[in-house]
RNA sequence: GCGACUAUAGUUCAAUGGUAGAACACUGGUUUGUGGUACCAGCUACGAGGGUUCGAUUCCCUCUAGUCGCC
């Protein structure tokens, strides 16, 4: 359940209640795949603070399994982690990854039918069918906290027409999940209960996305999700979705933007009255070598919003420039790796190769991010 | 000392009588409901000297260096 507990203009501070404990909003999700943090255990994540994490259905799925997390007690013991966990359904893994089977395989990796979608595994070839109800039912196996609805993510570009089939279907879609799931949780206790949100499409089509905001408030669930908007589409057009979304979404419940982002998207976003959100950046491109740092004029604190914003910056600490650059990373950041390793440090460890290069990059970026919420979270007496 | 073979990018290897490709390395960049090893781009080479030829990295000779074999 939600509780907002103070607005500022648009933006919100409130706090879920999961079936696994208290998240302050707005929050970031780091990404846990596979059911696990990438270089990281669930205490360091905790330790930045950190009470929510991601994983996806579609992975757990086809390995190891959903019924066999069941068996081990559920992902939160399977993988060590007694924070609240919010799975992704697999609707946009199964095109993401569909166009990779299509690649390896020589294949059509997905079709789509009313009923549900048939895809090719791309690691494996193994055909496999998932539908609304599937995707619950694997969702309630796996034991998450925050089950989402099967859903139909449209490329970008597509046409209207495109738009309209694919929201059509995602309402339809998420009636079947929210019927399944009422059915198999009514004699679940409240808070023994795991919260269903639904997923706004619409691609960037105005009239599409207030339509589906429309029909997927209408058919009532725990929180509202933003879909559709992490898969090329312009940035420019973020801000229009959400101004078009937002007034279609109830008060009182969270809102979250799937996919994102830039640290500049996220707090342009949670001014706008986003509350939740969850990306591969920090963790990614740290694993590549790319680290967020707040730039000098900042101190550390959001001063600026733009299309250029100032108040942070990437190096890609990999560059040659860093190799003799015995300064820490970010005087702003208290992180493992800014409190007691050089920069030419770390990069030495990318240029050799040691996992331990993506360790430290990973939770320096991690405690980047949540520094930035943090700084969101605090309000303003202006 | 004699014989055989080799010599091309930082490294390991290609191709070619009309000025050379790859892999890795190196240097940048990319990454938005994960892609841990991913993707894109760039830099860098014909051992030295002579000859044949319109033209030689390629064919011939000498030298140098290395590898192997024989005394």
């Amino acid at each position: 359940m939600f509780s907002l507990l103070e607005s500022q203009n648009k933006k919100r501070i409130g706090k879920i209640q999961t079936k696994s404990g208290v998240v302050a909003t707005p929050f970031f999700m780091p990404v846990a795949t596979k059911g696990a943090l990438k270089h990281l255990d669930g205490e360091e994540i905790k330790k930045i603070g950190y009470e929510l994490v991601l994983s996806n259905t579609y992975h757990l799925w086809l390995r190891p399994g959903d019924e066999l997390i069941k068996q081990s007690g559920g992902l939160h013991k399977f993988m060590n982690w007694d924070g609240s966990i919010l799975t992704d359904s697999g609707g946009f893994q199964v095109f993401s990854l569909g166009a990779r089977a299509t690649e390896r395989f020589g294949v059509c990796g997905v079709e789509l039918s009313s009923n549900g979608v048939h895809f090719v595994d791309p690691i494996n070839g193994k055909k496999h069918f998932l539908s609304p109800e599937k995707a619950v039912q694997i969702q309630l196996n796996i034991g998450t906290d925050i089950i989402m609805c099967l859903d139909v993510c449209p490329p970008y570009p597509c046409s209207k027409r495109e738009a309209q089939e694919s929201l059509e279907l995602t309402t339809v879609w998420a009636k079947r999940c929210k019927k399944y799931f009422d059915k198999k949780t009514k004699d679940l206790k409240t808070e023994e209960k795991p919260l269903l949100f639904g997923i706004v499409q619409g691609s960037t089509f105005e009239d599409l996305r207030k339509e589906s905001a429309k029909q997927i408030v209408d058919i009532g669930f725990d929180g509202y999700a933003i879909g559709g908007v992490a898969v090329g589409e312009p940035r420019e057009k973020l801000g229009e979705i959400l101004k078009w979304i937002l007034p279609f979404l109830p008060e009182n419940k969270p809102r979250y933007l799937m996919g994102l982002g830039k640290p500049e998207e996220i707090v342009a976003s949670v001014t706008e009255g986003v509350d939740m959100f969850d990306c591969v950046i920090p963790s990614r491109e740290g694993r590549h070598g790319r680290l967020f740092c707040w730039s000098e004029d900042s101190k550390g604190e959001i001063i600026e919003l733009s299309d250029k914003p100032d108040f942070y910056k990437t190096i890609n600490i990999g560059n040659s420039k860093f190799k003799k650059d015995f300064k820490v990373v970010d005087s702003h950041c208290s992180c493992p790796l800014c409190k007691n390793y050089s920069r030419a440090y770390i990069r030495h460890l990318f240029a050799v190769n040691e996992p331990f290069a993506g360790r430290l990059a990973s939770l320096h970026n991690l405690t980047f991010y949540f520094d930035l919420i943090k700084k969101l979270r605090k309000t303003k007496k202006q």
